[in-house]
DNA sequence: TCAAAAGTGTTCGGCCTACACCCATGC
DNA sequence: GCATGGGTGTAGGCCGAACACTTTTGA
């Protein structure tokens, strides 16, 4: 499942099926894997060639679905993946698919929907924890624009206030050292930021039944203030 | 996967490989997939028949590996799953499968390796958010027992007075109402607790980035999707 | 000088760890 | 009593949400 923040919503790719079975329907794209290739490049071949998604920043495994009918007439199993795309891609999709809000999708093929679901909720559930927004958002953005960002996503207004302190303490972000030029209506220049790493981490793993870390052990001191 | 705590610490049940290849390496029990039946249908089938394990109290998909050569010979693409048994389950294992200490286990036939560390990983960090422990422990126990059981998952000690407040306030634990009998040397008995429910719940979802609840809202309802 | 937008200081509350202290039992 | 083990009270720390306040710009 391919999805990117478009128009300030996060938006579902969708493939509307040609023939039986669903046919008309919406669908995910999807595609076989063949023998000398690893589901991941399975994948990434699939989104290149069928919809022009290449620019996935972000892609991981979600499961298999084995439900025994869950395509009609024969028996197929369905690794699903999640993959991410930032702001600044934008593919060249063809007629047959396009671009879904998350809040507002269609009814679905096979289990699709149940994909669909699952993976919106780990998107969701991984900007709290990890560095996820790296593949979503554009190499460098002010704070304002990452929380809209982050909003989209999230279906829900994220306080930039908060969002700054807690990735920059965090040590997600670093200032680059640039501003944003003010609106015309004039306001002070906003700090550029940029994701220090643009691969998964886990950046705040659950800390519950663990022992106080040694005082000195703490990586959790930040880095320098973003003012300079 | 199969794991169990036994003897005071986490350990794996594997199978030694008869024939090529890999003939004489330890390996995770694994088996075909049936055209008529799930995955999770086929997992507890060879689990029941191959290594007697018909106890699992939890079953849950790690995910699918495809790397090519993964396998010698020919493609075989295969979906893991970790399942947990409790401690009073004992079941009657062929000669050829046995337990091993997760924290001291051998090599490993193809990947099952990475496959146990990551399911390794997945139950550890599970312990802190969710209710999973229902799944290694016994229908009721005392908090030092309980305690004993999450420090041998995990590896390191728990402290068995925050261990009950966590579990209490997060309302995954109640008392039974029962008492243990003291031991030889006297103390004061200790107060009997079980699993309110035996389904994984998350019961701490990731706080983060939420806006504060309004204070009359109660407890954290769980329903955010599963970390991993 | 004023409005607008960005960034910081500070308070508040929740949750978790650690540790001291109280409770119940057997000898 | 007193040792032993279980349970609770309480203090301290960390972190995040909320919000007021300061800074920097354009008109």
């Amino acid at each position: 499942m391919v999805c990117q923040v478009r128009d300030g919503t996060l938006q579902v790719l969708l493939w509307r099926r040609a023939r039986a079975p669903h046919a008309g329907n919406w669908s995910l794209p999807v595609g076989p894997v063949g023998l000398a290739e690893t589901l991941e490049e399975a994948v990434a071949r699939h989104l290149a060639t069928k919809v022009d998604v290449r620019d996935l920043a972000h892609l991981e495994q979600l499961g298999t679905w084995s439900a025994v009918g869950r395509v009609p007439g024969r028996r197929v199993l369905a690794t699903s993946y999640l993959g991410l795309v930032p702001t600044t891609s934008d593919p060249d999709t063809p007629h047959d698919t396009s671009w879904h809000r998350a809040d507002d999708l269609p009814a679905m093929a096979f289990d699709h929907g149940d994909v669909v679901a699952y993976a919106l909720g780990r998107v969701r559930a991984k900007l709290a924890y990890t560095n996820i927004g790296f593949a979503l958002a554009p190499e460098e953005f002010t704070m304002a624009e990452l929380s809209k960002l982050y909003a989209a996503t999230l279906g829900r207004p994220v306080s930039v206030t908060n969002l700054q302190r807690v990735l920059v303490r965090r040590d997600v972000l670093e200032a680059t050292g640039g501003f944003a030029a003010s609106g015309s209506a004039g306001g002070r220049p906003a700090a550029r930021y940029r994701f220090r790493r643009h691969t998964l981490e886990v950046t705040d793993a659950f800390p519950v039944l663990r022992p106080r870390g040694p005082a000195t052990a703490g990586p959790r001191q930040p880095g320098a203030a973003p003012r300079s």
